[in-house]
DNA sequence: CGGCAAAATCATAGGATTTTGCCGGTGCCCTATT
């Protein structure tokens, strides 16, 4: 027989809710049980309760791994005003004050902790945690897995491997996103044996969706013009910084206030941004996918493509920001095939080819060491094809990167070595971004999907209360 | 597959038109310099 211990004494005196929003008892009772849990939830669902309960209510250090630093503060500030001792550590914080937060950590004084997956690099924070008990180890946002842990944030397909070090008795990786294909990528990634995975319904019937098919900037600016006076707050996406700033001016000069953001502006100038925007200042905010996580403000409108997303994937989530009160909201894609050809230029350009990494290994073996400019001069490449390609030789060690106070530079460290010895997998490369184009492609045809969008998009979800053709 | 800005061209000396070239998003962390 099993036991049903009572939960709702607990979700009450801890985190001051008077009772579960749909989805979340049968997640905490799943991580409870010790199963390993995959929880795919729309955002604003609730989704963090589910490692803040069983962490309240487990014995022992519970970790927390969360993708932006920028965010940390907030959530360990909201759980220690409710008596939760909870934390943080990452590089925001002084040396000293990470080493006293370390020590404490080690003497078990916190329930919660919150790292981003590169901490467990650090090896004063490996023996910090090295002797504790930790019964749960919950990975925040975990389709980073899949989107990023190729090749923009390595550490994040080193989880299964931070969860050794941990030695943690449970882990629990939550997400908003997750076709069948990602919510893979996140149980191969963790190592996760015969997970519990659930998945809540993805349908949002308040969002109308709607693909505009546009012959230029001109009617797109029109329609966003339109839109921001009349329905605002919005989110307006476009693909790059440039489109942000061009979108931006383009508002303000027709007197709608337009907040840009991306993440080439200072970080002060990035909060102060989303503080107005939460405030209820700025009616809208036009900018790259830098804008997303984090932000929590449920009368959004709108929300409007500027330029087409690179994925299905990436355009739901951030649609998904509109209308989490449930009043009608709109979901607008301002469609030009023309940006089809940019997003396309995009995913070739962040795979270097072989010929031209071979080539770039080569001027740099020849050169040693110097700033990272010459050797794209060198190699007749692109300055940032040879940023990309450096990074790729450093995760082999071959190479070491440095940050002077103007150019980067780089050193190579074995001059002998081959190409080969670099141990770059060419294969899985071409294999992803052959993946990323068929991303695209779907993005594309769902454009072109005669039947019902909302219909199309669930299907793709795999979600199971998609109704059947 | 477009759009824009800069350069080149035209046709005749300042300005208009055409061609060309370019277009890159996400964030951890650490280390060396001020």
């Amino acid at each position: 027989m099993e036991e049903r211990l009572d939960l709702a004494p607990a979700l009450r005196t801890h985190l001051g809710h008077e009772s579960f929003r749909p989805g979340q008892e049968e997640i905490v009772r799943s991580v409870l049980s010790g199963r390993p849990t995959v929880a795919v939830m729309p955002t604003g669902s609730g989704k963090s309760l589910c490692y803040q309960l069983p962490a309240v209510l487990l014995p022992g250090t519970s970790v927390v791994a969360s993708p932006l630093v920028a965010l940390m503060k907030d959530q360990a500030d909201a759980l220690a005003s409710r008596g939760i001792a909870a934390t943080f550590v990452n590089s925001s914080l002084p040396d000293s004050e990470r080493h006293e937060r370390q020590e404490r950590i080690r003497r078990g004084e916190f329930k919660l902790v919150y790292v981003a997956p590169e901490r467990f690099r650090s090896a004063s924070f490996r023996s910090a945690v090295a002797g504790l008990n930790v019964p749960l180890f919950a990975v925040d946002e975990a389709h980073c897995i899949s989107s990023w842990g190729h090749d923009f944030r390595p550490d994040y397909l080193r989880l299964a491997e931070a969860r050794g070090h941990l030695r943690a008795e449970r882990v629990l990786a939550l997400t908003a996103t997750a076709t069948p294909e990602v919510r893979g990528d996140i149980v191969r990634a963790l190592a996760l044996e015969d997970p519990r995975v659930f998945v809540s319904g993805f349908d949002r019937p308040n969002l109308f969706l709607e693909v505009a098919r546009v012959p230029g900037d001109e009617e797109k600016l029109g329609r966003i013009l339109a839109l921001s006076r009349k329905e605002g707050p919005g989110l307006v996406y476009a693909a790059t910084r440039k489109n942000v700033t061009k979108v931006v001016a383009a508002l303000r000069r027709n007197g709608v206030l337009a907040l840009g953001y991306h993440a080439g502006m200072d970080d002060a100038e990035r909060s102060a941004v989303q503080d107005r925007f939460h405030g209820g200042d700025a009616p809208v905010i036009v900018a790259t996918n830098a804008f997303g996580m984090g932000v929590d403000r449920s009368d959004v409108r709108f929300v409007a493509h500027f330029d087409v997303p690179r994925s299905l994937e990436a355009w739901y989530q951030e649609i998904g920001r509109a209308g989490r009160d449930g009043k009608p909201s709109l979901a607008l894609l301002l469609f030009n095939f023309a940006d089809v050809a940019m997003q396309r230029r995009m995913i070739d350009a962040s795979h270097p080819r072989e010929p031209l990494l071979r080539r770039l290994w080569d001027e740099a073996r020849e050169m040693g060491e110097g700033p990272i400019e010459s050797l794209a001069e060198r190699a007749g490449a692109r300055p940032q094809d040879a940023q990309a390609a450096l990074k790729l030789f450093a995760r082999s060690g071959h190479v070491t990167r440095s940050r002077g106070r103007e150019a980067q530079s780089f050193a190579v460290r074995a001059t002998d070595a081959s190409f080969d010895d670099l141990g770059i997998d060419l294969e899985a490369a071409a294999a992803r971004l052959l993946h990323e184009r068929r991303m695209l492609d779907r993005m594309v045809r769902f454009v072109d999907e005669k039947s019902c969008r909302r219909r199309a998009v669930l299907r793709y979800f795999g979600d199971p209360s998609a109704p059947l053709p």
